[in-house]
DNA sequence: ACATAATCGAGACGGTACGTCAAGTCTTACC
DNA sequence: GGTAAGACTTGACGTACCGTCTCGATTATGT
């Protein structure tokens, strides 16, 4: 039973939009609640009200969905082409810094160095993303393909690690090729001797 | 024939010694150039004189004057023992989220994303960390250790890339002994066969 | 119809305090605009917002009114107890180095050198404060008490040119005596000869 | 018996020049003992060596080194010639508005009403330019041409304050015609009746 | 001739205040 | 009660000068 005058779906929109612009127009350093709000023809208040004057967040909302799509566990019966499938399409689509969901996914990290409340969240978000990595490796144990003291967490943030390391530092991008043989690197030691 | 009052070694220092000091304690976002001035009591123009405001070179001079004792590569004649060398001590003492070090490495990391003119200098930082574990595994290349075809920078950024993965998401620390698992899982798959 | 915040007027009268207080305790070279705000417990913006930074239009607004007062012309039937009318009082209250409202004359006067545009404004003051003096040796010409090629500017210069240069350079007191004597000095030389 | 390096002559012209350069450039706004030495090729001590940092003594140090020739006392015999001896020379070249010097007048007059410490030295330059004309006054009565009740700081200042407030107050200009009335007009009611 | 001594230019130093910008909060009137 | 407008305090920005200080270089005097 909400009274009142109700969220104003135009004002929404504008701040979105004038954020989008001003962050291709001018990048990070052109952005600022009071030029948004100028932009979107909209009260400083109305910004603060539902995004807390967290950049981050409204950016990571203005280019949003993005990181959405669940990363469906494959199965395939063998751990390198498991991983491989989920690691290549990562490299290709989410974490690459040409992208747009690359500029969320580096607000987001960002934005979870800032502040402890949002990292637990964003903590179980990346849960969800290693979940199914961290199960295909369990299955490859459990096939024996792997041996039985492999650390799964360790291969895991070793190839979601070299992702993130590049997007984040971007000295160098990680090809689908690369994504492939770090996926080869990693289990090379960790196979199960014949 | 440089004219004029030279140039005061103690201000130089008191400032990188203050930069170092705020950022460890509060992060970037107490950061700024009146409390850098004043934690080292020295004028604000004797920073913008030398560093022209620019707190990125500022903050990245700092933090190669602070470790550069500790980045002499060591060359015992084993890849392994070289990058176990670097890898291991980096795990305890930089990167590690309960030292004060990780807040100003994590918020450093943070502003790169949202600054790109940050983001370039920042990289030079990284190169320079990386330099000399890239040149340990171009050693154990000529040294017959390592294949040919293998590419440095994929071990590298592998190791690198766990370390501050686990940094940011802060889901699990990276042990001694995993930093050293890591080293071997990384280069199992990359020994030349004999 | 303006809509947006009112003015606080609670911090108008504290700036304006401010001032005066800052004024008297240490004179001009007391004054700033950091001080000021310090002082009344307001953003430095908020001084700006409303005087663009001009300590004079502040000074002036602090010791405000007292030159508002609109000297009538008496006509009396003589153009000397006219102007004496008029130069008397101007001496003992409006142009008085001991009087508060000189301090804003000459603040206004002082502005008025640096600052075209306001010059302009301040001129027409002047115009208003000299327009019954010239009315009344216009008269005095026209009754023939005075000779036809008389320069009533120049008459009503001389009277007012000696209290503001006195009362600028501060080397000596218009008494209302000599205010008087400079009436009958000036217009000696101008009566009509009978 | 002073030993070491003696004081520089062409410093110090340098520094006058410097300073009467940018005063009737820019005005008192424009001046400062950086801007003074900068312009005179001149370390900063050396003005401070000698002036003590005190701009006011450096102006009007300039100012009446600018101006001492012209300021000789004429005596011609009679009051009327020196007197507009002065005071035409004063109105054509230095209280002009499209004069360079006006706006160095009009800054000096300003900046006396807000800085009480300078407002005394440069009460001293005004002396120094109404000492010649007291003079010839005095010498009128003492010659018997005018009657010995008369005040010659009153004459005096009603000639300067004439031509200062038309100069600050920027309404009309002083012609030379003007100015010679003026002493006329002044002295017409001081003459001795024969 | 050669030390002594005060000057000179240059320019870095710790500071104060400037005028600007944006942050985040608060107060209106309107819808 | 949400909203646009806009004033509010706060605090950092980058700049300009302040008056002091250290340089190396220069120019006299006094031995």
């Amino acid at each position: 039973m909400p009274s009142g005058r109700p969220r104003s779906l135009a004002s929404q929109k504008a701040i979105l939009a004038a954020t989008v612009e001003l962050l291709e127009e001018g990048g990070w350093g052109a952005m600022s609640v009071e030029g948004i709000a100028a932009r979107a023809r909209v009260g400083k208040q109305t910004i603060y009200r539902w995004y807390g004057g967290d950049l981050g967040r409204l950016v990571v909302e203005a280019f949003i969905g993005a990181s959405d799509e669940r990363l469906e566990p494959p199965d395939t019966g063998s751990v390198r082409e498991d991983l491989v499938g989920i690691v290549v399409p990562v490299a290709r689509r989410n974490l690459r810094r040409d992208r747009g969901t690359a500029l969320a996914n580096r607000s987001l990290m960002a934005h979870a160095q800032a502040n402890d409340e949002f990292a637990a969240t964003y903590r179980t978000l990346h849960e969800h993303w290693r979940e199914p990595m961290l199960e295909a490796v369990r299955r490859g144990i459990r096939r024996g393909e792997l041996r039985e003291d492999v650390d799964p967490h360790l291969l895991v943030d070793l190839l979601l690690g070299l992702q993130w390391y590049r997007l984040l530092v971007g000295h160098r991008r990680v090809t689908g090729a690369q994504a492939a043989a770090s996926v080869d690197t990693v289990l090379a030691g960790s196979m199960a001797t014949g």
